[in-house]
DNA sequence: ATAGCTGCAAATGCTTTGCAAGGCC
DNA sequence: GGCCTTGCAAAGCATTTGCAGCTAT
């Protein structure tokens, strides 16, 4: 069997997105659309990607991580000053920050009311609402 | 008239949070308390300082923005990877991010509405809710 | 064949730190 | 005087970039 069959969902994932379905863009992909929704960060997907036999390079893992977000498939939420995260759920929804592990977990949209009253300045609009709850763990 | 006597208030602040009132902190602490409510960066106060005549160091600025934060004076806001903002006003409240200018502006507690429904796991408590309203502007 | 991708190493930019000199109490 | 602060320069870190070589189509 071909790889390129074994992993169609991704690959066309990768079609769809304009990007070419590269060996190391292949690995990225499976370690972060083939489990269920994913908080990482660069340095957390460089090291699992070098667990799975083909080392990807620091340096790409940051650009197809740019790459998968300017395609939308995966949004960058900043919740410290010092490390990005990139989370594979794309759709509204928010987060609970645990400051001390660094970990990540979703807070489903329909949770959190947000009564925005104050419209946007005349000539602004709104990109994306964050909600963030910092919790002591 | 002595020059501690001029800026008493700001002197007071200092000495409760257990920090000399040397001439840099005071330069820093006028320059972001005695202005209504304030959204700085480590580099823009600076730049500020350097502007009054009595030029802070950088490091200087870092410090004493983190021993400000350290003691309540100020809370830092992250809504940027790239730069890290304080903000002058502790009271609980979110904010509006133009992330085109780099300029945040406050919204009123009161205005947002968190039914935080799913309640934080045992354990750990909430030690902050943060929303950001990211703007196009 | 060729346009695009990867990896290394160097560069960047913000932030922190070590340590000697200076200032506040 | 003694301890806290400051400032410079150097170090640190996560991230980005330049460029030569490699790869998918």
């Amino acid at each position: 069997m071909k790889p390129e069959r074994r992993f169609s969902r991704v690959i066309d994932m990768l079609r769809a997105a304009d990007l070419r379905p590269t060996r190391q863009r292949l690995v990225l992909a499976r370690l972060l659309f083939e489990g269920g929704d994913r908080h990482v960060t660069a340095e957390g997907l460089h090291e699992e990607a070098a667990a799975t036999g083909i080392p990807v390079s620091l340096a790409t893992v940051y650009n197809t991580l740019h790459q998968f977000t300017a395609a939308g498939l995966l949004r960058e939420i900043i919740v410290d000053a010092s490390r990005s995260y990139f989370d594979t759920n794309t759709t509204a929804h928010h987060h609970f920050y645990y400051e001390k592990s660094g970990r990540l977990e979703d807070i489903p949209a329909d949770r959190v009311c947000v009564s925005e009253l104050p419209s946007p300045p005349q000539g602004t609009e709104v990109v994306r609402v964050d909600v963030i709850v910092r919790l002591n763990g």
